[in-house]
DNA sequence: GCAGTGCCCGCACAAACATGCAAGATTGCG
DNA sequence: CGCAATCTTGCATGTTTGTGCGGGCACTGC
C-alpha cells in the first residue's frame, strides 16, 4: 500500500469514527505500530489530526473546514432555485460582487455570457467564469484558502476599500430567528463585512436550509441586507424578521 | 508498446483505479520499473497525474484547461531545465514572487511541496499550486487577462506595495544584445516594474531562445538583475553584457 | 511502587529511486 | 536503400527513503 494512501486512509477513519487507536489502525491496514505512529507524527505536524497517547483524535478545525465538493451537493436543488431568482437581480452593466460559497458560484453559473464585470474572491466563481469571454472579472487578492476555494486577508480587505459594485450577493451559513446573519470562519467575517460597505445593494442568497442554520459568529444585522433570496419554507418568523427591518424577500 | 500509447494507457489506469504502483504498471505493461518511473516523471510534469513515492495518484483538477498547452510545447525541454535550476535557488522558508508566463509555471510544479510562500499573479501558478497542502499562496489581486491566465491593473500593483519578497523570478519576452529586459504587452510592463521593487533578489528566467527574443517595451536593464537562469546556447554576447552589469550567469 | 502499555531511538533490511551506460528501435536524410 | 543521428529502453550502480524490530524510558492506573 502507497505511503500516501495509507495517511488518506488513516485521516478518513480517524475523521469518521472519532477517535483511533494506533494498535487498531496498525492490524487495519496490516502494518507495524511504528509506521502508524510516523505516520500520525507527520499527519500531527501538517494539522490534519491530533496526535494523542495512544492513537489520535480528529481536529478540531478540520471538519470545520468541510470539502466543498460535499457541502456543494447538499441542497442542491434549492441553492439552483435561489441562484435562479437572483440572476434576475442582475440587469447589463452592473457591477456584481460575490461571495464565497457554493450558492454564489451557482450564480455565476447564470452570469455566463451576461455583460457584467464580476468582483470576487472566490476560487469557485473564477473556474465558472474564467472561460467566459464576456464577463469581465475582477479577482480581488488574498491568501489561498484551499477547503473553502477561497482567498482571505489584509490584501482581500484592502482591494475591497477600492472597489464600488452596484449589487452584492452575500453567502452566509445561517440566519438567526432576528434576522442577523452569522457565519463558521472567523476569517470570512471581516472580509464579508467589507464587501457590505462596498455594494450598494445587498442581496442574500440563503436556502431555505439556513434558517436558522449553523454559526456563531454574527456579520450583520437584518437592517443590512436590502433583498433575500430564498426558498418557500423556509422559517416563517424568520423571514418576517427580515422583512421588518426593510428588507425585501423574495421567494422561489 | 509506444511510448505514447502507455502514457495514455498509464493515465487511463490511474485515472480509473484511484492510485497505482509502479510495480502493478511494470509488470502489467510488460515494460522496466525504470520506464514507468520515467514515464510518470512526464506525466507529473504535464500535471495530468501526480507523483508519489511507489507509484501515482489521479491529479484532482486534470480536466480542468490545461494553461496554454501550445505555448507551454514550444522550447519545453529548455524551460524545464531553467525552472529546475531556479527552483535549486529557492531555500525553505522564502517568500517567492513569481511573474506570470509558462517558465514561472514549470518552477512552480518544483515548488510543490516545499515549505515557501508563493505570491503571484498568475492563474497558471495558481492552478499548479492550488491543491499542494504546503505551499502557502498570496494571489495577487487584479482584473483577468484570459489569454495570459493573469491579472493586472491597479489592484495588482496595490497589493504588490504590501508585499515584500526574498525572491522574483521573472519572465520576460526578449533580452536585447546589451542586457536589456523587453516585452511585448504594455498591460505587464508597470507590473514587472513593481515586482522588481518588491523583491530583495531578482532571478530572471529565460531560455536560450529569448536571447535576442522579441519585444519592443523595456522593462529594465541589466543592472536591476541578480541572477539570469539559461542554457548552455544563449547568445554569449548577450550574456556577457548582463555579466558586466553585475548579474550571476547560471547555464544548465 | 509496580506491572502494563505506549513511546522514542537506533539499527538493519528492503523497497523505491536517480543516474550512467549500452543495446535496440526509430527517424531523417542523402 | 543504407547510414547516421536520435530516441527509447532495460539493466547495473550507488543512494535515499520507508519499514520493522528490540531495548531502554516515560507515563498511566492500580
Amino acid at each position: 500500500m502507497l505511503q500516501r494512501l495509507r495517511h488518506a486512509e488513516i485521516t478518513r477513519r480517524v475523521r469518521t469514527s472519532g477517535a483511533t487507536s494506533v494498535r487498531d489502525l496498525a492490524t487495519q491496514l496490516g502494518v507495524s505500530p511504528s509506521t502508524i505512529r510516523r505516520d500520525l507524527e507527520v499527519l500531527d505536524r501538517d494539522g490534519t489530526l491530533r496526535r494523542v497517547r495512544g492513537g489520535a483524535l480528529p481536529c478540531a478545525d478540520a471538519d470545520a473546514e468541510r470539502p466543498f465538493a460535499d457541502v456543494a451537493a447538499t441542497d442542491e436543488q434549492d441553492k439552483e432555485a435561489v441562484a435562479t431568482r437572483a440572476a434576475e437581480l442582475v440587469r447589463d452593466g452592473d457591477v456584481v460582487l460575490l461571495d464565497i460559497g457554493t450558492t454564489t458560484m451557482c450564480l455565476a453559473r447564470r452570469l455566463r455570457g451576461r455583460r457584467v464585470i464580476v468582483v470576487t474572491s472566490s476560487l469557485a466563481v473564477l473556474d465558472v467564469l474564467r472561460s467566459d469571454p464576456v464577463v469581465e472579472l475582477l479577482l480581488l487578492g488574498g491568501m489561498l484558502r484551499r477547503p473553502y476555494h477561497s482567498l482571505v486577508g489584509v490584501l482581500t480587505e484592502a482591494a475591497l476599500c477600492q472597489v464600488v459594485a452596484d449589487r452584492l450577493f452575500l453567502g452566509a451559513s445561517g440566519v438567526r430567528p432576528d434576522g442577523q446573519l452569522v457565519d463558521t470562519t472567523i476569517a470570512e467575517v471581516p472580509l464579508k463585512r467589507s464587501m457590505i460597505s462596498a455594494a450598494r445593494q445587498v442581496v442574500l442568497l440563503a436556502d431555505r436550509h439556513k434558517f436558522p442554520g449553523t454559526g456563531a459568529l454574527r456579520v450583520c444585522g437584518p437592517e443590512d441586507v436590502d433583498v433575500v433570496v430564498t426558498n418557500e419554507g423556509a422559517d416563517e418568523p424568520t423571514l418576517r424578521a427580515c422583512a421588518a427591518a426593510g428588507a425585501e424577500v423574495l421567494l422561489t
